[in-house]
DNA sequence: CATATTAATCGTAATATTGCTATGTAATAA
DNA sequence: TTATTACATAGCAATATTACGATTAATATG
Protein backbone atom coordinates (compact mmCIF):
# COMPACT_ATOMS: atom_id res chain seq x y z
CA UNK A 1 0.00 0.00 0.00
CA UNK A 2 2.72 2.44 -0.36
CA UNK A 3 2.63 2.88 2.97
CA UNK A 4 5.81 1.89 5.64
CA UNK A 5 4.72 -0.16 8.73
CA UNK A 6 7.21 1.25 10.88
CA UNK A 7 5.39 0.17 13.83
CA UNK A 8 6.78 -3.75 13.19
CA UNK A 9 10.39 -2.27 13.53
CA UNK A 10 12.79 -1.61 16.52
CA UNK A 11 13.33 2.51 17.25
CA UNK A 12 16.94 2.02 15.78
CA UNK A 13 16.13 0.12 12.93
CA UNK A 14 13.51 3.33 12.22
CA UNK A 15 16.24 5.65 12.71
CA UNK A 16 18.73 4.18 10.22
CA UNK A 17 16.19 4.26 7.43
CA UNK A 18 14.92 7.70 8.03
CA UNK A 19 18.61 9.29 8.09
CA UNK A 20 19.29 6.62 5.34
CA UNK A 21 16.61 7.87 3.36
CA UNK A 22 17.70 10.97 3.69
CA UNK A 23 21.02 10.05 2.18
CA UNK A 24 19.49 8.40 -0.43
CA UNK A 25 19.45 10.90 -2.97
CA UNK A 26 22.09 12.33 -5.13
CA UNK A 27 20.76 16.17 -4.45
CA UNK A 28 21.44 15.51 -0.77
CA UNK A 29 24.26 13.95 -1.20
CA UNK A 30 25.76 16.83 -3.06
CA UNK A 31 24.04 19.95 -0.43
CA UNK A 32 25.50 18.24 2.43
CA UNK A 33 29.11 17.58 1.00
CA UNK A 34 28.90 21.31 -0.49
CA UNK A 35 27.98 22.18 3.35
CA UNK A 36 31.32 20.75 4.28
CA UNK A 37 33.64 21.80 1.82
CA UNK A 38 32.40 25.57 1.88
CA UNK A 39 33.11 25.12 6.02
CA UNK A 40 30.30 28.04 6.38
CA UNK A 41 27.07 28.82 5.37
CA UNK A 42 26.00 28.88 2.42
CA UNK A 43 22.81 29.43 0.50
CA UNK A 44 21.44 30.12 -3.36
CA UNK A 45 24.51 29.31 -4.37
CA UNK A 46 23.51 25.24 -3.97
CA UNK A 47 21.42 25.97 -6.93
CA UNK A 48 24.21 27.08 -9.24
CA UNK A 49 26.35 24.32 -7.55
CA UNK A 50 23.96 21.57 -8.50
CA UNK A 51 22.00 21.92 -11.62
CA UNK A 52 18.60 21.61 -10.25
CA UNK A 53 15.84 24.46 -9.87
CA UNK A 54 15.69 26.84 -7.00
CA UNK A 55 12.31 25.03 -5.95
CA UNK A 56 13.56 21.67 -5.91
CA UNK A 57 16.93 22.76 -3.65
CA UNK A 58 14.65 24.30 -1.56
CA UNK A 59 12.51 21.21 -0.40
CA UNK A 60 15.65 18.84 -0.38
CA UNK A 61 16.76 21.24 2.09
CA UNK A 62 13.43 21.20 4.07
CA UNK A 63 13.66 17.43 4.46
CA UNK A 64 17.43 17.48 5.70
CA UNK A 65 16.39 20.47 8.02
CA UNK A 66 13.21 18.51 9.04
CA UNK A 67 15.16 15.36 9.72
CA UNK A 68 17.07 17.45 12.04
CA UNK A 69 20.93 17.53 9.80
CA UNK A 70 20.98 20.48 9.07
CA UNK A 71 19.89 24.06 10.68
CA UNK A 72 19.29 27.46 8.45
CA UNK A 73 19.32 30.70 9.51
CA UNK A 74 18.25 33.75 8.24
CA UNK A 75 20.38 36.28 6.91
CA UNK A 76 19.06 39.43 5.28
CA UNK A 77 17.40 37.90 2.05
CA UNK A 78 18.99 35.04 2.06
CA UNK A 79 19.11 31.71 4.44
CA UNK A 80 22.22 30.18 5.59
CA UNK A 81 22.41 26.49 6.43
CA UNK A 82 25.10 24.38 8.15
CA UNK A 83 25.43 21.08 9.56
CA UNK A 84 23.93 20.29 13.03
CA UNK A 85 26.58 18.24 14.95
CA UNK A 86 24.39 16.70 17.41
CA UNK A 87 22.03 15.31 14.69
CA UNK A 88 25.34 14.52 12.62
CA UNK A 89 27.27 12.81 15.28
CA UNK A 90 24.64 10.48 16.24
CA UNK A 91 24.26 9.49 12.34
CA UNK A 92 27.71 8.65 12.25
CA UNK A 93 27.08 6.05 15.34
CA UNK A 94 24.16 4.70 13.83
CA UNK A 95 25.32 3.72 10.73
CA UNK A 96 29.20 2.90 12.59
CA UNK A 97 27.04 0.66 14.57
CA UNK A 98 24.89 -1.03 11.92
CA UNK A 99 28.00 -0.96 9.25
CA UNK A 100 31.20 -2.02 11.34
CA UNK A 101 29.62 -4.76 11.69
CA UNK A 102 32.10 -8.07 11.81
CA UNK A 103 31.55 -9.48 7.98
CA UNK A 104 34.21 -12.05 8.47
CA UNK A 105 31.73 -14.34 10.34
CA UNK A 106 29.70 -14.15 7.35
CA UNK A 107 31.05 -16.84 5.17
CA UNK A 108 29.58 -19.57 5.92
CA UNK A 109 27.37 -19.48 2.64
CA UNK A 110 29.59 -19.42 -0.37
CA UNK B 1 8.94 14.17 -12.60
CA UNK B 2 9.19 11.24 -10.08
CA UNK B 3 12.62 10.70 -11.53
CA UNK B 4 16.42 11.41 -10.69
CA UNK B 5 18.92 13.36 -12.63
CA UNK B 6 21.20 11.06 -12.14
CA UNK B 7 23.73 12.37 -14.54
CA UNK B 8 24.64 15.33 -12.94
CA UNK B 9 26.04 13.95 -9.57
CA UNK B 10 29.02 12.28 -9.95
CA UNK B 11 29.54 8.55 -9.49
CA UNK B 12 30.71 8.81 -5.91
CA UNK B 13 27.50 11.11 -5.27
CA UNK B 14 25.52 8.10 -6.95
CA UNK B 15 27.06 5.05 -5.60
CA UNK B 16 26.32 6.57 -1.84
CA UNK B 17 22.49 7.74 -2.44
CA UNK B 18 22.08 4.03 -4.17
CA UNK B 19 23.27 2.82 -1.07
CA UNK B 20 22.09 4.80 0.91
CA UNK B 21 18.11 4.30 -0.46
CA UNK B 22 18.93 0.20 -0.08
CA UNK B 23 19.10 1.16 4.14
CA UNK B 24 16.45 3.26 3.46
CA UNK B 25 13.80 1.42 4.58
CA UNK B 26 13.17 -0.56 8.19
CA UNK B 27 12.85 -3.73 6.93
CA UNK B 28 15.85 -4.31 5.21
CA UNK B 29 17.52 -2.59 7.99
CA UNK B 30 16.07 -5.67 9.80
CA UNK B 31 17.20 -7.93 6.99
CA UNK B 32 20.42 -7.22 6.88
CA UNK B 33 20.87 -7.11 10.81
CA UNK B 34 19.47 -10.36 11.22
CA UNK B 35 21.69 -12.21 8.87
CA UNK B 36 24.98 -10.58 10.57
CA UNK B 37 23.46 -11.54 13.98
CA UNK B 38 22.73 -15.34 12.39
CA UNK B 39 26.45 -15.48 10.95
CA UNK B 40 25.10 -18.08 8.87
CA UNK B 41 22.66 -18.31 5.49
CA UNK B 42 19.15 -17.78 6.65
CA UNK B 43 16.09 -18.39 4.55
CA UNK B 44 12.71 -18.23 4.99
CA UNK B 45 12.48 -17.67 8.49
CA UNK B 46 13.37 -13.55 8.07
CA UNK B 47 8.99 -14.13 7.41
CA UNK B 48 8.81 -14.68 10.97
CA UNK B 49 11.44 -13.05 12.44
CA UNK B 50 10.10 -9.89 10.70
CA UNK B 51 5.96 -9.49 10.54
CA UNK B 52 5.67 -9.37 6.58
CA UNK B 53 4.07 -11.47 3.90
CA UNK B 54 6.39 -13.51 2.17
CA UNK B 55 6.19 -11.93 -1.17
CA UNK B 56 7.30 -8.92 0.43
CA UNK B 57 10.30 -9.92 1.99
CA UNK B 58 11.38 -11.70 -1.11
CA UNK B 59 11.35 -8.33 -3.03
CA UNK B 60 13.70 -6.17 -0.26
CA UNK B 61 15.87 -9.38 -1.09
CA UNK B 62 15.85 -8.99 -4.24
CA UNK B 63 16.59 -5.66 -3.76
CA UNK B 64 19.80 -6.35 -1.70
CA UNK B 65 20.87 -8.72 -4.08
CA UNK B 66 20.40 -6.59 -6.68
CA UNK B 67 22.66 -4.36 -5.35
CA UNK B 68 25.37 -6.55 -4.12
CA UNK B 69 25.34 -6.28 -0.55
CA UNK B 70 24.29 -10.02 -0.37
CA UNK B 71 24.35 -13.31 -1.79
CA UNK B 72 21.98 -16.11 -2.14
CA UNK B 73 22.56 -19.49 -2.86
CA UNK B 74 19.82 -22.51 -3.57
CA UNK B 75 20.17 -25.11 -0.91
CA UNK B 76 17.53 -27.38 -2.13
CA UNK B 77 14.37 -26.16 -1.83
CA UNK B 78 15.48 -22.87 0.04
CA UNK B 79 17.72 -19.82 -0.02
CA UNK B 80 20.66 -18.81 1.73
CA UNK B 81 21.32 -15.70 1.97
CA UNK B 82 24.43 -14.01 3.60
CA UNK B 83 26.17 -10.75 3.55
CA UNK B 84 28.54 -10.05 0.44
CA UNK B 85 31.82 -8.73 2.33
CA UNK B 86 33.47 -6.97 -0.64
CA UNK B 87 30.25 -4.71 -1.71
CA UNK B 88 29.73 -4.35 2.02
CA UNK B 89 33.36 -2.94 2.92
CA UNK B 90 32.92 -0.49 -0.34
CA UNK B 91 29.83 0.56 1.58
CA UNK B 92 31.87 0.99 4.67
CA UNK B 93 34.44 2.97 3.15
CA UNK B 94 32.05 5.39 0.84
CA UNK B 95 30.02 6.00 4.24
CA UNK B 96 32.71 6.61 6.41
CA UNK B 97 34.18 8.70 3.94
CA UNK B 98 30.65 10.60 3.52
CA UNK B 99 30.13 11.24 7.61
CA UNK B 100 33.52 11.45 8.85
CA UNK B 101 34.40 14.74 7.78
CA UNK B 102 34.93 17.39 10.74
CA UNK B 103 32.09 18.79 11.69
CA UNK B 104 33.53 20.83 14.23
CA UNK B 105 34.92 23.35 11.48
CA UNK B 106 31.25 23.80 10.75
CA UNK B 107 30.12 26.09 13.53
CA UNK B 108 30.28 29.64 11.16
CA UNK B 109 26.83 29.50 11.41
CA UNK B 110 25.17 29.19 14.87
C1' DC C 1 6.82 53.76 -1.36
C1' DA C 2 8.40 50.88 -5.44
C1' DT C 3 11.19 47.40 -6.78
C1' DA C 4 14.63 43.89 -6.66
C1' DT C 5 16.49 39.75 -4.42
C1' DT C 6 16.17 35.44 -2.07
C1' DA C 7 13.96 31.64 -0.67
C1' DA C 8 9.64 29.11 0.64
C1' DT C 9 5.23 27.26 -0.75
C1' DC C 10 1.47 25.63 -3.91
C1' DG C 11 -0.07 22.85 -7.33
C1' DT C 12 0.78 19.42 -10.63
C1' DA C 13 2.67 15.66 -13.55
C1' DA C 14 5.57 11.74 -13.88
C1' DT C 15 7.46 8.08 -11.73
C1' DA C 16 8.92 5.06 -7.73
C1' DT C 17 7.96 2.45 -3.63
C1' DT C 18 5.50 -0.55 -0.44
C1' DG C 19 2.77 -4.35 0.42
C1' DC C 20 -0.52 -7.57 -0.62
C1' DT C 21 -3.08 -11.67 -3.04
C1' DA C 22 -2.78 -14.87 -6.45
C1' DT C 23 -0.03 -17.59 -9.09
C1' DG C 24 4.15 -19.84 -10.90
C1' DT C 25 8.32 -22.69 -10.36
C1' DA C 26 11.79 -25.79 -8.67
C1' DA C 27 13.26 -29.20 -5.52
C1' DT C 28 12.20 -32.72 -2.38
C1' DA C 29 8.91 -36.20 -0.08
C1' DA C 30 5.44 -39.61 -0.06
C1' DT D 1 3.19 -39.38 -10.07
C1' DT D 2 1.38 -36.29 -6.90
C1' DA D 3 1.91 -33.46 -2.93
C1' DT D 4 4.49 -30.40 -0.28
C1' DT D 5 7.70 -26.97 0.75
C1' DA D 6 10.20 -22.76 -0.16
C1' DC D 7 10.67 -18.88 -2.92
C1' DA D 8 9.96 -15.96 -6.87
C1' DT D 9 7.09 -13.35 -9.97
C1' DA D 10 2.94 -10.80 -11.76
C1' DG D 11 -0.36 -7.63 -11.10
C1' DC D 12 -2.54 -4.26 -8.48
C1' DA D 13 -3.85 -0.41 -5.21
C1' DA D 14 -2.27 3.04 -2.10
C1' DT D 15 0.99 6.21 -1.17
C1' DA D 16 5.55 8.66 -1.56
C1' DT D 17 9.04 11.03 -4.18
C1' DT D 18 11.09 14.03 -7.61
C1' DA D 19 11.01 18.02 -10.23
C1' DC D 20 9.25 22.07 -12.11
C1' DG D 21 6.60 26.58 -13.16
C1' DA D 22 3.96 29.96 -10.84
C1' DT D 23 3.28 32.37 -6.95
C1' DT D 24 3.99 34.23 -2.37
C1' DA D 25 6.57 36.17 1.69
C1' DA D 26 10.18 38.66 3.59
C1' DT D 27 13.74 41.70 3.53
C1' DA D 28 16.80 45.12 1.20
C1' DT D 29 17.68 49.11 -1.55
C1' DG D 30 16.70 53.11 -4.53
Amino acid sequence: MGITKSEIFTDQQNEIALIAKAFGHPARVAILQHIFKKQTCICGDLVQEIGLAQPTISQHLKELKNLGLIKGNVEGTSVCYCINKEKWDEALGLFKQFLEQDSDKNTKCK
